[in-house]
DNA sequence: GTCTATAGTGCGATAGAC
DNA sequence: GTCTATCGCACTATAGAC
C-alpha cells in the first residue's frame, strides 16, 4: 500500500470530523442549519490548528481567529462556549477518528510480519492526512487540564499496544525474535518513529524523503531488530 | 561508562548555566553582587522552566514566577528587560553548553563503533542531566521568533550530523553497512530516539527503565542496523 | 536590591441590534 | 446567524518609596 492508495481508501479531512461533531452536539451547537454549521466549524479548526502550531494555543487570541475565521468574536461563540472548549472539540474529535481508524485498517488476524508492516504504514499515513493535529495535540498535550492529560496518556499507551502485541505475537510463534522486556521496548521505538515523521515534517519534506520512503526506511530497521535473519538496509 | 560516571565527570548545573549568563552580562544585568545575582537566577530559570514544561511559557505570567520564586514583581525585572529576555537567555545559554559538553565529550578520532556509542550515551546522559531544559526547549521551539527558530533548527541539525558523521566514517572504514541515503536517515533515527528519552520520560520512569537500560537499548538496535552481522537483541 | 502601587494594554466573554 | 460595542479582569511593565 502506498500513501495515495490509502488516501483512496480512507477518506477522510477536517471536514468529515466536523460533521461528527455538528452531528454529536446538535443540542449544545447554537446553529441550526447543519451545512453552514459544518462550513464554519471546519474553518474554525482549521483556523486553530494553524495557529495554534505556529505561535501556541494559548498564545492564539480570540481576536486572532475572528480575523483568521473571517469570523466575528461573536458569532465564534455560536460554535462553542469558550477557549477550553473549543480545545476539547478539537482533541476528543481527532482521538476519536484516530482510534477509529487504526482498528478498522490493522486487521486483527493474520502474519504478524504483515500484520507489522500494516500497523506502521496506517500510522504514518494516518498522520500525514490528519498532520496538524497530530502535532497540535502532541505540542498542546503537557499545557492541558490533568483530565485531559490522562486521555491523551491513554491514547499514547493504547497505540503502543497495538505494536507490542503484534510483536509478542510473533514472538510466541518464534517469527521475532525479541525477549519480553524488548516486546515493550520495541513498540515504544516504533511509536518514536512515527511520531519523529510528523514532529519534523519541515526536515524530511526538505530532504526530499517521501512518506513511503520513511515507511520504508521505518518498516526495514524494525524488522532487522525483531528478526532472527536480516533483510539488510544495504544498497 | 554509566550516568553515575558520567555526573561525577561532568560537574554541570543549572547554577552554573546562571553564572555564565552573569559574567557575559555584566553591563546589562542590574544586580552588582555576583553571588546575589547568580543565586537569583538560578530560582527564577528553575521556576520559568518548572511552570513553562507544565503551563506554557506563554501561559506562564510574571505574576506565576514571582509566586513560585517568591521575588516581586518588580524584583524580576532587574534579572531581565522582559519576558522575551527571559526566554532568549534562557535558551541560548543551554544551547552554548549543551553543544560544549557534546563536542569535549565525543572524541574526534578512534574507532566509529566507540565513538557511536559514547555520542548515544553522552547525549542521553547531558539531557537527563539538564531534562526540564531540554524538554523546554523541544516544546518551545516552534512558537519563538523566527531567528530563534533558525538557531534551533542549527541545533537540531548540528547534533545530527555529530551521529551521520560517525556513521559516514565507520562507512567509509567497511565497520558499517550503510547506503548512502540511510547515513543521513540512521542519524536522524538516533536523535529520534534520543529526544524520545527526555520527551517521554514520564512513561520510561513508571516502567522502571533507568537511562542505562535506555541507553543500551538504543545503542544495540543502532548497532544492529549498522552492523553487519548482528550483536541480536534476543537474551 | 527589593518592595508596593499603578499605568496602560489586550484579553475572554456577553448584550443587544439587525 | 452574525454583527458591533463594551464590561470586567489579568496581564506586562514601570515608578518611586525604602
Amino acid at each position: 500500500m502506498t500513501y495515495e492508495e490509502f488516501g483512496r481508501a480512507v477518506q477522510l479531512s477536517i471536514e468529515d470530523i466536523c460533521r461528527g461533531i455538528c452531528r454529536g452536539k446538535r443540542d449544545s451547537i447554537k446553529i441550526k442549519n447543519e451545512d453552514v454549521a459544518v462550513r464554519n466549524l471546519t474553518v474554525i479548526f482549521n483556523a486553530t490548528l494553524e495557529l495554534g502550531n505556529r505561535k501556541g494555543f494559548q498564545a492564539m487570541s480570540l481576536r486572532d481567529l475572528s480575523e483568521s475565521t473571517g469570523l466575528s468574536l461573536g458569532a465564534l461563540y455560536a460554535y462553542f462556549s469558550g477557549k477550553e472548549e473549543l480545545l476539547d472539540l478539537i482533541l476528543t474529535q481527532g482521538w476519536l477518528i484516530t482510534n477509529r481508524i487504526l482498528t478498522e485498517q490493522i486487521p486483527s488476524d493474520g502474519e504478524p510480519l504483515e500484520r507489522l508492516r500494516t500497523g506502521i504504514r496506517t500510522h504514518l499515513y494516518l498522520s500525514e492526512m490528519l498532520h496538524p493535529w497530530f502535532f497540535f495535540s502532541y505540542m498542546e498535550a503537557k499545557n492541558l487540564p490533568r483530565e485531559e492529560i490522562r486521555k491523551i496518556i491513554k491514547a499514547e499507551l493504547f497505540t503502543e499496544k497495538i505494536f507490542s502485541d503484534i510483536l509478542e505475537e510473533g514472538t510466541k510463534l518464534n517469527m521475532f525474535r525479541l525477549g519480553k522486556s524488548n516486546i515493550q521496548m520495541t513498540a515504544s521505538m516504533i511509536k518514536a518513529l512515527l511520531q519523529d515523521w510528523y514532529l519534523k515534517r519541515w526536515k524530511y519534506t526538505q530532504r526530499g524523503v517521501s512518506i513511503d520512503d520513511y515507511a520504508l526506511f521505518v518498516t526495514r530497521a524494525i524488522e532487522v531488530i525483531v528478526m532472527p535473519v536480516e533483510p539488510s538496509l544495504s544498497e
